[in-house]
DNA sequence: CCATTCACATAGCT
DNA sequence: AAGCTATGTGAATG
């Protein structure tokens, strides 16, 4: 029954396919990691997009931010924004995860879920800016939230990976042409968690 | 023009 | 019977 519990609470699916994704958790200790939850929340240039469907104005449920090298330009939906100049933790972050990832980065995405209701739906990272193959390396601090991908050929072929605080998870090159992932809500109460998503902008 | 993208409400299922 | 999933919605985009 204890050991029931905790393996549940551990939240890893059983046979994660490891040739579309690579989780290491503790990449950061957690003292560093309190520091650049802290000073990412305080500082990045979080903006928050909306969609409108009849009359109503749905605010994105989440927050974003965009850095990266000039003229790695991102599109949001509406407008052309340029992205912010690296910053030193950002570099040094970076330099850490791309020897990991076998890939030089040239852009990174900031996600800020400020609590359980904040999410992403089901999606897979955009082919018109990152090519049809894009290696993507996610780092995530603060609370704990669950990362889901599912088949798009076949829904009940899922596998959920929980992104803990110092933790990095590599969406290899074959994840988003076939597969779909999201971040869902949570009923429970959820603290923040910024996520970090260093990609290469075609 | 037309397909795609996004989050939400709702209906239907177990 | 609470929790999950598929579906329709529509403005903006390329
Ligand atoms: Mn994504």
């Amino acid at each position: 029954m204890e050991q029931l519990t905790l393996f549940a609470a551990a939240g890893q699916s059983k046979g994660l396919p490891t040739h579309l994704l690579d989780y290491r958790p503790g990449l950061f200790c957690t003292a560093e990691s309190d520091e650049y939850l802290r000073k990412f929340i305080a500082e990045a240039p979080w903006k928050q997009t909306a969609l409108k469907i009849k009359d109503k104005e749905i605010a994105t449920p989440r927050l974003t931010a965009w850095y990266g090298d000039l003229g790695t330009d991102y599109s949001h939906p509406g407008r052309i924004s340029n992205p912010a100049p690296w910053t030193p933790e950002l570099l040094k972050i970076k330099a850490i995860v791309e020897p990991l990832s076998g890939v030089k980065f040239n852009s990174v995405l900031l996600n800020y879920y400020r609590d359980g209701n904040d999410s992403v739906a089901w999606h897979s990272d955009k082919e018109s800016i990152l090519g049809k193959h894009p290696v993507i390396a996610s780092i995530s601090f603060g609370e704990v939230r669950s990362f889901d991908i599912r088949n798009k050929a076949d829904h009940l072929e899922k596998y959920s990976v929980r992104l803990e605080h110092g933790s990095l998870l590599l969406m290899k090159s074959g994840l988003q042409e076939h597969w779909e992932h999201r971040i869902a809500k949570s009923v429970q109460p959820m603290k923040a968690r910024v996520n970090l998503t260093f990609r290469v902008v075609i």
